[in-house]
DNA sequence: CCCACTCCTTGATTTGGGTCAATGCCGAGC
DNA sequence: GCTCGGCATTGACCCAAATCAAGGAGTGGG
């Protein structure tokens, strides 16, 4: 699928020359393809380096110097911070079409991090910003992104601030579930571990595994293996979810 | 200071039409003003209205049609989110030259309401957006304001998953403090109730009552009265924080 | 096949912060 | 000046989730 962690410039061809975007406009609705007339797409992608990341390996660190900036063409990323004491708390997780290290700072306010095998566009930070610059739709394009980011960064406080661990949990897979686009009752792939999940929500793995059996052993999801789900009642989920 | 709560279009002179913006220009650094030429300016002053709203007055609640963006000229503002069981995170507190309502969706994801006496400037939606695409400069102030605003959200995801009720009662003081631009030692206006502050940080009014209350017995602050504090030892403030 | 390792689950115990209940401290109205 | 009502503080008690501890279960290497 990946040609090893070999990175290399995509080709100028004219259909490939954007595959690493088009890919990510494929699988989600709303991406940057769509932004952009074609011959703009070209000089977009003329600056693009195509990176593979293996499962679990560092993407950027909080701090460093934010010299990219990168779009996610296919696996899942995590985005963290950290306290000094190694208190972690993911703050997103990452499907493909998402773009990351939007921000007008110097360096990356959090770490990124591959859950699983990851295929990204790399775009030189300066470069990308002077391009923007003359592309306005792209601007708007990250706008849009930059709101509903927040949006779910607002929603994501109100779970941690207020949720109880069923709740959290609850509104987790239903959120997961919805954003794999899968038709109703489909198996849905949980990639992270126990441990990515309790630090997204502000538990501990113990809490996710009791949490998980409570909503399991009331026939609301099933467990099919560690690492897939299917849900069972979406209603009284929702209900359980709290979702306001 | 304003006139009761009458809202009225702002007057077309050269000078008094951009008043709103201006003054939310001049207390914080960047802002909209700084984007755009003059003559761009009175064009969307044209656009606004001033609005007065009380303390503790609704600006718009959480679910209903976006039909306008704000800035906020004058007071304290917070946004909310809420369960329907009552429970209730506050998302944020806005101070002037912040704006309000920025969301690509057609209805507010949270509601907002006056802490203080409030002065605002109100821009019809869809004006304010064909104003927005015709100015690209405008656009990018306000991508560069939400990426700050994301910046902070994920700070406080950090903060309300994985600190404890004293460090979380300490970065609120710090960054309240901060955000006063207020030189070492002088006295921090804290203008919401505890309730609010508790919603803020995700514990009971009694646990910020009893944090507040070991920092103070530090000594690394004095509450000068239930609504003002000075920060006596920033350092340790900034350990007991675990700012990282 | 066995061992070692990592990840996850389950149970027992502890604890930080929530809940409940007074009490104190104003400012507003009479 | 007194009372009332809404915050805020303080204390006693309790509980949801953390911590501590003991096994599974799956996986990869020898």
């Amino acid at each position: 699928m990946l040609e090893g962690s070999r990175t290399g410039r995509l080709s100028a061809g004219p259909r490939l020359s954007c595959i690493g975007l088009c890919e990510s406009c494929r699988v989600r609705g709303v991406a940057i393809c769509r932004a952009l007339e074609p011959n703009a797409l070209e000089e977009l992608a003329a600056l693009a380096t195509r990176i593979a990341v293996p499962p679990g390996k560092l993407i950027f660190e909080e701090g460093e110097p934010a010299s990219y900036l990168f779009t996610l063409v296919e696996g899942v990323i995590k985005l963290y911070k950290e306290l000094s004491d190694g208190r972690r708390q993911i703050t997103g997780f990452l499907v493909p079409g998402d773009f990351l290290g939007l921000a007008h700072f110097a360096s990356y306010a959090y770490s990124a991090e591959a859950v699983t095998e990851v295929a990204l566009c790399r775009f030189p930070r300066e470069s990308f910003l002077r391009f923007m610059e003359r592309h306005p739709a792209l601007e708007r394009e990250l706008l849009s992104r930059a709101s509903s980011e927040l949006a779910s960064a607002q929603e994501q406080m109100l779970l941690l601030g207020r949720k109880s661990a069923k709740e959290r949990v609850a509104s987790f897979l239903l959120s997961f579930a919805r954003r794999q686009a899968t038709g109703e009752g489909a198996v849905v792939a949980l990639p992270m571990s126990r441990s990515d999940i309790a630090d997204y929500l502000g538990l501990t793995i113990e809490t996710v595994s009791r949490s998980f059996r409570a909503v399991v052993d009331e026939g609301l999801i099933q467990l099919t293996d560690r690492h897939h789900y299917r849900v069972l009642q979406p209603d009284r989920l929702r209900q359980v979810a709290a979702v306001s």
